[in-house]
DNA sequence: TTTTCTGCAAACGATTTGCATACAC
DNA sequence: GTGTATGCAAATCGTTTGCAGAAAA
């Protein structure tokens, strides 16, 4: 099952590092909350709290970014779109490996589940003493769509 | 072994675009070929050529390393520094699946070799019909040197 | 009441672009 | 000659920062 954060994982995590809980804070969290399985930009969440009722800065918007990243409760990800992306860095161990496949001609992300991985970090591992905390894999081509189009 | 490409591959691949060879797109290619493994920027790649004699544009760099990037004969990728960074897009096959561990703690960059992402790649186009060309795939942990610093 | 946070506007750095000139073909 | 490329400077765009006022603890 898909588990994710609450309010209150939120807020144990900023006490623990003095920060404090803001309606700031909140609301970026939620906006992932509410938009499960997007990568959304700084500007995206911006754009989506405004058409909502609530008033917040840009500059606070990436810095609440930043910061709910070194929380771990966010994962930033650059798409090579010219801007950082951001998803809820879920805490289901069983979707940890999920890697994004880009689409070259219509510039889709899908996600791909799969735990390969596990065996390649232990190789990587035991072969160059790198210990490997977290991964990035982008998978560039032609999706379905975009195959039967041509 | 090791095998990349000469200046007759820039020649042929520029000429089937009708674009034409030009010193400066030259010079750019040649600082990859000696610069084996290595990331570039725009700027490295800038910096190098004014340190030898030749003097180029920082905006030609970039229109270059974008050119070139098309032609396939280079890679753009991002590791999270602020800039696009660069490497010979290499002709071997044996050698197509080198993925980064990038250290959190130094900031080190290196490369692991492997051929695990083939079954995967495979399994990708299987269940999801997403043909896959390229991908990049990146592993951020703690390096051996910075392992034993703690 | 002390410290951290927010919002704004200005600053920033990487990249792109317009345009006149120079060069490859 | 013709069309493309270059170099420069200005423009652009995402992101960061300084600072005064606002809000959390």
């Amino acid at each position: 099952m898909a588990q994710t954060f609450t309010m209150d994982d939120l807020r144990q995590r900023l006490q623990a590092r003095q920060h404090k809980m803001t309606p700031q804070r909140q609301t970026v969290l939620q906006v992932f909350l509410d938009h499960p399985g997007e990568h959304l930009s700084a500007e995206d969440v911006h754009g989506i709290l405004r058409q909502g009722k609530s008033e917040i800065g840009l500059a606070t918007v990436y810095r609440s970014l930043e910061l709910l990243s070194e929380l771990e409760l966010l994962q930033k990800m650059e798409f090579g779109d010219g801007c950082s992306r951001y998803e809820v860095n879920t805490t289901d161990p069983s979707e940890h490996h999920h890697h994004h496949l880009i689409c070259t001609t219509c510039g889709a992300v899908t996600e791909f589940e799969d735990d390969l991985l596990d065996d390649l970090e232990a190789d990587i591992q035991q072969k160059m003493g790198f210990h490997v905390l977290n991964h990035q894999v982008k998978f560039y081509g032609t999706c379905k769509e975009c195959q039967s189009k041509n």
